[in-house]
RNA sequence: GUGGAUAUGGCGCAGUUGGCUAGCGCGCCAGAUUGUGGCUCUGGAGGCCAAGGGUUCGAGUCCCUUUAUCCACC
């Protein structure tokens, strides 16, 4: 792997990233394919259209259906799902917290019931490593605990230890799969994340200590979990300058467009957000003068595609109008196009940061974008 | 024509022995959703109970008439 810094604006970036499976330009933003599919009967060969550069899967998700032994056996999630570009896999730290029930933490790692069927599962950092390596993504993410952001001080100290104590094991157990013959990506890359909900100096003593561990990118994680925009900025703010300034900078789970633009202005090169899909399915769609809901009576005989001159292949056919009429219907289609536009929306956006952060006028882009975004409709 | 049944917001229904501002589901209108269970949740509008008359302190609930619909029979 080989990244390069093409171009600084403040602490906004501009990168180069070389992989194995392809070359990645940041800004990013990952579309989020949890089970191997986008959701909204999107798939691999539709994000060509929509321009995506990284897809991202879910470990969890992939494990407990359909296994990750026979993603394996399907030569990875890549091939499994005919998509030829890089993909980063979650490590499924976060669904074990945020949807599985009864689990239990030890040092070990986490017990916890399948959301599917109930079953017990166990994953611990060795699993992941492993499950992620019978994917064989590009990108593997530590197994991390995520701590709500609003979470205490005696909850959240421990916790980030343990994370590290995780990480420490998460390599290990990466570099020995990496080695071994059967192995689907033996150049597989570890991330590492930094927890400490809102404590700063949580967050930077965190920072300090995975940054030794010398691993080829890290995130920020445990953000845009309930705490306000301004105090996830203000975090964003006093951890990033404690990470590799040469390394790629993930922050998880962000966000709206707004967040993302702040987040590329504070040096931020990959993000990934289930809003442009989960949205889209909802109807809800982005523009540059704000987001709107499909759904809503208005656009029951509006004519105009979702964004004049947007050149996704929903805009470049149909109307506002006849989507409408398709979510209303409950037809599959409408909810495909919504989130085939806001994928390209949020695509071209990254896309056009980075080049303005290329031409030195970042800062001129976003003030634009945001007063476009806020302009009528939904404020993002 | 005869006998029976039913008529409650757009649709389907609840409404106790007649008792406070008539409920529910769907639909409709709007909102929420940040390392995704196509889920879920939260609000809102809309009926004066087929029409008319009567009994009663009080009727969607009881009585009469009319109208409409459905079923059976002739």
């Amino acid at each position: 792997m080989k990244y390069t810094i093409d171009k600084n604006e403040g602490r906004a970036k501009a990168a180069t990233m070389e992989t194995v499976h392809g070359v990645i330009h940041t800004p990013v933003f990952m579309n989020v394919g949890t089970v191997a599919a986008i959701k909204g009967a999107v798939s691999s060969v539709d994000l060509k259209d929509v321009g995506t550069q990284v897809e991202l899967c879910n470990t969890y998700h992939l494990h407990v259906r359909p296994g990750d032994e026979i993603v394996k056996k399907m030569g990875g999630v890549r091939k499994f799902m005919h998509w030829d570009g890089p993909v980063l896999t979650d490590s499924g730290g976060f669904q074990v917290f945020s949807l599985a029930s009864l689990r239990k933490i030890k040092e070990e790692g986490v017990y916890f019931n399948s959301h599917i069927d109930g079953r017990k599962i166990f994953m611990g950092p060795e699993q992941s490593m492993q499950i992620q390596s019978h994917l064989g993504s590009t990108i593997a993410m530590a197994f991390d605990e995520c701590p709500s952001s609003v979470a205490e001080r005696d909850y959240v100290a421990p916790s980030v230890a343990r994370t590290t104590r995780w990480l420490k094991r998460c390599k290990e157990e990466l570099e020995r799969l990496n080695q071994q013959p059967d192995t689907v990506n033996q150049e597989q890359m570890l991330f590492g994340i930094n927890q400490g909900a809102c404590f700063e100096d949580i967050r930077i003593e965190h920072a300090e200590e995975i940054r030794e561990l010398d691993l080829p990118g890290y995130a920020i994680g445990g953000l845009a979990v309930g705490e306000t925009h301004e105090e996830m900025y203000r975090i964003l703010d006093e951890t990033v300058p404690h990470l590799p300034a040469d390394k790629p900078v993930y922050l998880m789970g962000v966000g709206t467009p707004a967040n993302i633009l702040e987040g590329i202005e504070r040096g931020v090169d990959f993000f990934d957000c289930v809003y442009p899909s989960r949205n889209g399915r909802h109807g809800h769609v982005y523009t540059n003068h704000g987001k709107l809901n499909l759904f809503n009576a208005q656009y029951e005989l509006d004519e105009r595609p979702i964004e004049e001159g947007c050149g996704c292949p929903a805009c470049r056919y149909f109307s506002r109008a006849y989507i409408r009429h398709l979510l209303k219907a409950k037809e599959m289609l409408g909810m495909r196009l919504c989130v085939l536009h806001n994928l390209y929306f949020y695509n071209k956006m990254v896309c056009e940061a980075r080049e303005a952060i290329l031409e030195n006028r970042f800062s001129v882009y976003k003030r634009e974008k945001l007063n476009g975004l806020n302009q009528e409709g939904e404020k993002i």
